[in-house]
DNA sequence: GTTAAGGCCTCACGCAACGGGAGAGTCAAG
DNA sequence: CTTGACTCTCCCGTTGCGTGAGGCCTTAAC
């Protein structure tokens, strides 16, 4: 267990920055000593080091805290996502400093050469790094406005919000672990109810979940496998599984 | 002329992020139309390709401002400077992308080797932004004290207080070429006239300049490359020549 | 014992760099 | 002459912290 001032100078940010990521709730350090100070586990590092990976990335906190805490969050495919987005943005750089060459090259010449790059060209390949990115994370989960609204609900919640709704999740996925691991078919009459369960759950703390996008919603994780991973993991084939509870939840 | 929407779209900013610019005097449209409209001409357009260019590499605005109006401001050898800086910046994005190939590996390996990685590692590659180009910049200026109390006033002048400036600034250089230029001597009085001009000008607008740092204020100018390119622009020579009026100037 | 030096805590205000309206004038086209 | 696309000037809101102020904890030195 370290102490605020510590990690702060491993990770070479500011202790006030460490404190902010804590009111916002985007880390929370797993423990308080007597007096009330911060301590933070080797979990806790890994998790700032992922927030920082986002940060050179640019994502907005909130979209961080966002990513990290979600159902299906994958540390492993996070981080190779990162390396792919750092490509690309290694990338842009590139192409800025060819921009600069170009620049340089044209006013080089001696006195006063006429400016022969055009107007378009100057401005080629500035970064609009504002969405770029996110919008890339975004795709990933397909419907913008279930996104939205879920992006919408995620700023009233409080850590007591975040508290209960992880218990909820708990539950919910453990029923259905339960139901799956007992061998049920996906249209047995206790699958329904689980995964009916899993869609109010949804639908309460994340965005309007009708049953036809809780069928989009299952297809889509069981389809990729970083979600697939993360639920499958104490269960191979659950996701697959849910996703047909749910298409037999349509007409129960 | 190009309106305000037209340079928006082709430099891909907002049309609010334009306006502000002109607002703090970063980018002032070179002409209004009779109704109040911003037009903003070819030089403006090389003016915000500039400002990108420190953009990029997150410079503070109101050091891009300082750093582009400087008196010895040369184009050319800020996009040399710049290019330097966005090279470093590449290397560093490549060193935080090997630090995610070893993150990976580290969790790689199937199920759940222990973590390898010290934590030392885990943070050693994070870009400190924030400080890292500007000090590169102040550094060539040398004196830091002086330099921040320059910072420091800039923050408080108008557009009028920077009109005067110009207007003194173009009147005070404006006789030391004439002196200059007719042969006279540093140590001659009219020299010491000229140059005890200018130094009032930098004690009042810039920094306390007592005359031994003026001395060394010219000494800087007259060996960097940079400045000596600017000034002795119309009058090769002139640099050099200041600086030993400004020594001449020590003991009147 | 106490006292001084760090390190930590919680407010709480401040700041940069814009985003996003509101309300109103301008300008070409139909 | 009106409509739609642009533009203008306020002015308030937001994100991601920086920077104290004022006060408690802990340790090491006098």
């Amino acid at each position: 267990m370290y102490q605020i001032g510590e990690v702060a100078t491993m990770a070479k940010v500011s202790i006030r920055l460490l404190r902010h990521y804590d009111e916002i709730g985007l880390l929370v350090p797993s423990g308080r000593s007597e007096a009330g100070y911060r301590l933070y586990g080797h979990s806790d590092l890994q998790h700032l080091q992922q927030i920082l990976f986002y940060r050179t990335l640019e994502f907005p906190l909130e979209e961080i805290q966002r990513l990290m805490s979600a159902p299906g969050f994958d540390r492993h495919a996070a981080l190779l996502q990162q390396r792919e987005l750092i490509r690309r943005k290694a990338q842009e750089l590139g192409a800025v400093l060819d921009l600069l060459e170009q620049t340089i090259a044209d006013i080089d010449p001696g006195v006063q050469e006429k400016n022969t790059m055009s107007t378009q060209q100057m401005f080629e390949v500035f970064p609009d790094m504002k969405q770029e990115y996110q919008d890339e994370a975004q795709e990933r989960w397909g419907n913008t406005a279930a996104w939205k609204q879920s992006a919408a609900r995620w700023k009233k919640y409080t850590k007591t919000d975040m508290e209960r709704m992880k218990q909820e999740m708990a539950h919910v996925y453990g029923q259905l672990e339960k139901v799956f691991a007992a061998g049920t078919r996906p249209d047995a009459p206790a699958a329904l109810a689980a995964i009916e369960a899993a869609r109010l759950m949804s639908d309460k703390w994340f965005y309007d979940c009708p049953k036809e996008l809780h069928v989009k919603g299952t297809e889509w994780t069981s389809s990729d496998e970083r979600f697939v991973r993360n639920i499958d993991k104490n269960c191979p084939g659950l996701a697959t599984w849910m996703h047909q509870a749910a298409k037999a939840n349509l007409h129960p």
